[in-house]
DNA sequence: CATGAATGAGAATTCATTCAT
DNA sequence: CATGAATGAATTCTCATTCAT
């Protein structure tokens, strides 16, 4: 009905999504009102409350349709008969992409759901276990064929994994790394490579 | 005063600090009232404003109060004459060790400090990079020697091994990951074995 | 279908009207939206303001039509040449009645507009003393033929009596009193009887 | 604590609640804002929430401390041993002063919580009953010895009793009977004459 | 006539902070 | 130091009404 995908230039509603993103992500999501993200759109206070129910539901709204994506397409790489190391690079790729074509949204994505211990992260927390979880299975099935090590544990390793890809992002977020064109591809190798090969020489 | 030790059944500043980390990682820094604080604490409303002079400040103190020991703990650790990995471990080993002592106050920084791009990650940006900066010299030294591998840039590596323990904090924040007495000493392991011989095996 | 009787397919006026009587009852003029009326008449939203000029004005057309046709009752059995008795159990009876045929309707008027003294009630107050006179009107002519008692004034003996009666209402609307099919018929001569004949034995 | 009753200069919860029974019975509890009833008290805006949780709970507790005051009183009426006649008219007498004593409060009363049949009167309901049982139960005992007639239900004559009372109210309230100092005499009179002789002459 | 998106003025409630005692 | 009443700005959400199609 309203997203159906051909008269953008009036679909208030992604308007008002797209407008949420930018605000959430300058302003965080607790430090802004929502009359700041109806007037970002240019649409009337109001409009915002016919298309949302609440502020929170425009977050969950802008989270789950890029995390889904994300769990999709983790899904998929880990469906592929490829070696982990490639699945590893497909993931981190994906996520440092995703970073590289809209950083706002995924800023407001880590920032105020997926590390929103009380809030968001909380009431989110099945879709990002998810997402743990499929990164988990593809370390599990490497380590069943010796791909990978067996000592250490699908789920830790899956945290590490993320937790190191996350972090370039923060760093990003923050203006902590530099962030240049060929920063994006070097991150995706130095990603692998770190967790895959480890820092020491071989 | 606050971290004396000697006088500690009437130092209500400590009490309220106390309160506030207690308080802090049930609801959060935005969850959470002053008057909870207060009740938590078992003083007068009035009182948390006569020591801290704004919510913000209790927070602020917190952060700097344990962001502080691990600056000093790095620090320390960096100046020692030990292998890199030994290194590593000894900070991964601070951090993990930080959240077993007192897991609330590390959840309370990690949530509601370093990763609030908008609020407090923010104002304590140049804390922050701090620690990241004081990995990546011990990563830098350990390149110069052929410990580490060199075409890792030192500052990527800081953020992968830092995002990678605090990754595992947060599992344990989310009860993600499982959290026995034995699982914080695994972790050590672990993550140093993870980020320096990697997942591939040798 | 309420008054007209030819064309009720299409007569979406009405449609709304008793839609908006269904709603007024059920969540009372207050507690109702604009949108609830139109969605119980399963019409547009915009249509109710084709019709009429505000919400206001569709609970002033229910009143008035109702009340009206209460006035038009109670004077023409003001003109019969009948015992007072008759004439009050006839006014009586055509209260209950219409309560008997639209409880929500009556609901209605009694609780959104009779009784609210800081809006509908002031504002509609000169045709609700106009009932309150034709009641009095009965009195006052039945004491001058020594039908009943001068020594109580007329516009109070009105109000005994029409407060009984709307009591009796009330009771109904809040499940108070019980209200099978012989119900109403006993209260018309319970509330003649006690208002004439009082309860102390004759 | 708040209510001892020592220092009413400075109660601010009384000057709130007498506040609102003004403000209330000028523009009606959705006619009215709740800055219109700090402002009216004199007090600042947040104060109103310091001592209410809501703008709701301060017409609870101007119903229930009145009703209560009023329960109590039918009560011990109803225990006293008196004929029916004496003790209907010292409940009339009650109520009727309480309004003179009072206006503004029972008009809050009558207007806002007793006759809203979908918000306060709902959630009072048994609060309201109750009044109407005592006054049934004294009714009910008249019959047994035979100082009423017996064919009228108690709960009937109950409902016409208290609507014929609070008819009259409505009535000064709605500025239609008139309301000299002898008419409040005058109408205790005429209730009871009303309801236990008859409008008939004996 | 009919539709429902768009508007924007409220209004209740929250809560950090101040201050008199 | 300690108390908690008092302050009032800020913000979310509601909803009657308008209007373009």
């Amino acid at each position: 009905m309203a997203t159906s995908g051909q008269e953008q230039a009036t679909d208030k509603r992604r308007v008002i999504l797209d407008a949420a993103v930018k605000v959430f992500a300058r302003e965080g999501f607790h430090g802004c009102r929502v009359a700041d993200i109806a007037d970002e759109a240019g649409v009337a206070y109001g409009l915002v409350y016919h298309y949302f129910r609440s502020k929170d539901e425009i977050l969950d709204t802008l989270f789950l349709e890029r995390w889904g994506l994300m769990l999709e397409e983790i899904a998929r790489v880990d469906g592929e008969s490829a070696p982990a190391r490639e699945k590893l690079a497909a993931v981190a790729g994906f996520i440092i992409d995703s970073y590289r074509h809209d950083p706002d949204l995924m800023k407001v994505i880590i920032v105020d759901v997926t590390r929103a211990a009380n809030s968001f992260g909380r009431s989110h927390l099945e879709k990002i276990r998810e997402a743990y979880e499929l990164i988990g299975a593809i370390v599990a099935s490497a380590q069943q064929n010796g791909e990978l090590r067996s000592d250490i544990t699908p789920a830790f390793a899956a945290m590490a994994f993320y937790g190191a890809v996350e972090q370039v992002l923060t760093g990003w977020i923050f203006d902590i790394l530099p962030e240049a064109a060929e920063d994006y591809d070097q991150a995706k190798e130095f990603i692998v490579s770190t967790i895959c090969d480890g820092l020491e020489p071989r």
